[in-house]
DNA sequence: GATGTCTGGTCTACTATAGAGACCGCCTCT
DNA sequence: AGAGGCGGTCTCTATAGTAGACCAGACATC
């Protein structure tokens, strides 16, 4: 915990809202795995390739065309790769590059705390919302109404 | 590596595309933290409690108006706390919770992870951008264009 | 031989969400 | 008296995401 503390801290160092050229990593990368969609692929292809129709079957709710957009931003970044097999209807498979491999070991410490959590963030969340309406124990007094 | 491989696996097994009210704790969780603000909100408080104005401050780029919902959101969640004080202007102070506490840890390999892979990410970032126009050199032997 | 299906996408709507910034009441300081 | 800080809310607009039609080629079916 106080080695985490000490990781984070160092980052807060960095002008969270950084100026303009300034980029702080954890911003920048943020903004391009913690979208919808990036983990959910990385956590498909985590274990074995997939096709195009593999991922939309295996993600179902999400668009062709944001699939399309994910597919084509992760690939940009090198954290998958994509082959293209010219077969009788053309099929393309795409891989976990080795940056993305390297990805799999933080990513599983963030889904084994999701899934311990999960109970208690809809704990948390369920009494919120039953006190919505009612009169809050204290955070109310201001009276917004 | 084979452990987070095992990790990930068991929730691939989810459909991770759910029915509806099927839900696999990692799309939940996701959908919450891996928003572009969340995890800012937690790095920046894991220090110490913030402000409203000093969070205003500290990332700069959030509105108003995002600031109060993502905040909202994370303590609906249970993961920080809110705190009024009936100062002359009302002073309000917000915390990190214990549950978020506890997402310090996975969170500090992600950003690890962000800043080790920081470069590499826009290494391939360049590398493909340079690319499209020019002939790709093994994924286009298939002929995509 | 026309139809339907599969492939991996693109394109065009429509809609939900995020961002910019004005505004608010209250208080203090100048 | 006026300016400015506090913690927000409100409205308007821009941007991003969603749904779903469409495409071309090849195969199987009827």
């Amino acid at each position: 915990m106080s080695n985490a503390l000490r990781v984070i801290e160092r980052f807060s160092q960095y002008p969270l809202g950084e100026s303009q050229s300034v980029h702080c990593p954890v911003r920048d990368v943020l903004d391009r795995i913690g979208d919808k969609w990036s983990m959910l692929m990385i956590m498909a292809l985590a274990t074995r390739p997939h096709r195009f129709s593999e991922l939309h079957r295996a993600v179902h709710d999400i668009s062709k065309r944001m699939l399309t957009q994910t597919l084509r931003d992760l690939e940009r970044d090198g954290l998958i790769t994509r082959h293209v097999f010219p077969t009788k209807p053309p099929s393309v498979e795409y891989r976990l590059a080795p940056l993305g491999q390297s990805l799999l070991d933080p990513m599983a410490g963030l889904v084994e705390w999701a899934d311990r959590c999960y109970g208690d963030i809809h704990a948390a969340r369920a009494r919120f919302d039953g006190m919505s309406g009612e009169a809050k124990p204290e955070s109310a007094i201001q009276g917004v109404g």
